[in-house]
DNA sequence: CCTACCGATCGGTAGG
DNA sequence: CCTACCGATCGGTAGG
């Protein structure tokens, strides 16, 4: 009979359980649920996906997740935060650039669309499409971000008004411009038609106005 | 002491259980069936509503939506479908009516907005939010119905063209379009700002060029 | 992180 | 359409 998985005394100090102490390893454990939790929420919505769900898709049992969130609803909202963290550094980052605004404009767009079409980019959809099943008290939590990343748009919008290149910057016309982009999430298929860059461009040109030069 | 609900035998059989017959009150039990789904269904999400949640809504105890449907999936399908065909009804009434280019436009904006946010119009969000979960059999029946709504804004997006109110009467600019009208759902609150009729106003501005007059 | 488990709930059914 | 029920599954926990 060999010994498998004996735990051998050996140097590194195999699984000893933490008790207060987060080690590396927990930390990416945590990292595989939170994006395969995304792409499960994605494809299945957070009431369709159990928790036997998450744990098997990176080789857990079921009640392991539990180790890493002490609740479901936790998963979830991690999974939401990390979308706006990353979305609101793109953001922040084209915002900060010199490009002139209609440039500017066109990157904020392709970049919110690749945040929502791109592979592995499942974050921010399951942001839009499960907020409903997200706790009030831990809604409040991600709104800050929220927030932030709605002002960061408004802001380039004023820009663009102030070049003439829209009359309004209206909050209306943010949410519209928003929806529009957002909802390419539910037709968009990779690989077919146009590249996301494209999409950009035909996106623009629709926002801003097609008669405009 | 009046008699209010008194089932007192009276000339119209009471409750017969039928066999094949489906008689006019199964039908209105039915209809009320589908229409508390909706607005579960839209404010809970299809996997979050329970049989029980529904047959409470009507009530009725929790085995008996099956009389009336085989399965929940059953029950989303006919939410899904009711939508879709009084939508269909009112777009067809404004395509085939003898309004100007932008007015039938702008009144196919209209009637859209009022089928996914005035109040009870909870079929069509159902529809774009819960497609996900509606087995694929079941899908393909709803499709029928979607294809031919969609081409209906397609050739108003073609007499657009023609009248010169836009450049591109492109699938991408109607999918965009639509995406940014569908996502009002999330954002609208009733009572509060814009009426539906003002927020057409203003898309429909956005849409066909803000500084084209 | 696993084992073993629990109470609650769920969609659906038989029989009337 | 109700009563009574079932098998399956779910989120979560104790203890190691």
């Amino acid at each position: 009979m060999q010994k498998k998985t004996s735990p051998a005394p050996a140097k590194r100090a195999p699984r000893k359980r933490p008790l207060v102490t987060v080690t590396e390893e927990d930390r990416n454990r945590r990292a595989d649920l939170v994006r395969v939790s995304a792409r499960l929420f994605r494809e299945k919505g957070f009431e369709g996906t159990t928790v036997r769900d998450i744990a098997g898709a990176v080789g857990m049992r079921s009640g392991s997740p539990f180790y890493h969130f002490k609740t479901k609803q936790d998963i979830l909202a991690a999974v939401m935060e990390e979308g706006l963290v990353a979305g609101l550094n793109d953001t922040e980052r084209i915002v900060g650039s010199d490009l002139p605004p209609r440039e500017k404009f066109r990157a904020l767009v392709r970049s919110h669309l690749e945040t929502v079409l791109a592979e592995g980019h499942d974050f921010i959809p399951v942001l839009l499409y499960e907020w409903r099943s997200l706790s009030p008290d831990l809604q409040a939590r991600i709104i800050t971000l929220k927030d932030k990343y709605d002002a960061r748009w408004q802001q380039v919008l004023a820009d663009l008004k102030q070049a003439g290149l829209i009359k309004s910057d209206s909050k209306v016309v943010r949410l519209l411009m928003f929806g529009a982009v957002n909802y390419t999430a539910q037709w968009y298929k990779r690989g077919k038609g146009l590249s996301i860059d494209q999409l950009a461009d035909q996106a623009v040109e629709f926002f801003l106005g097609e008669a405009a030069d």
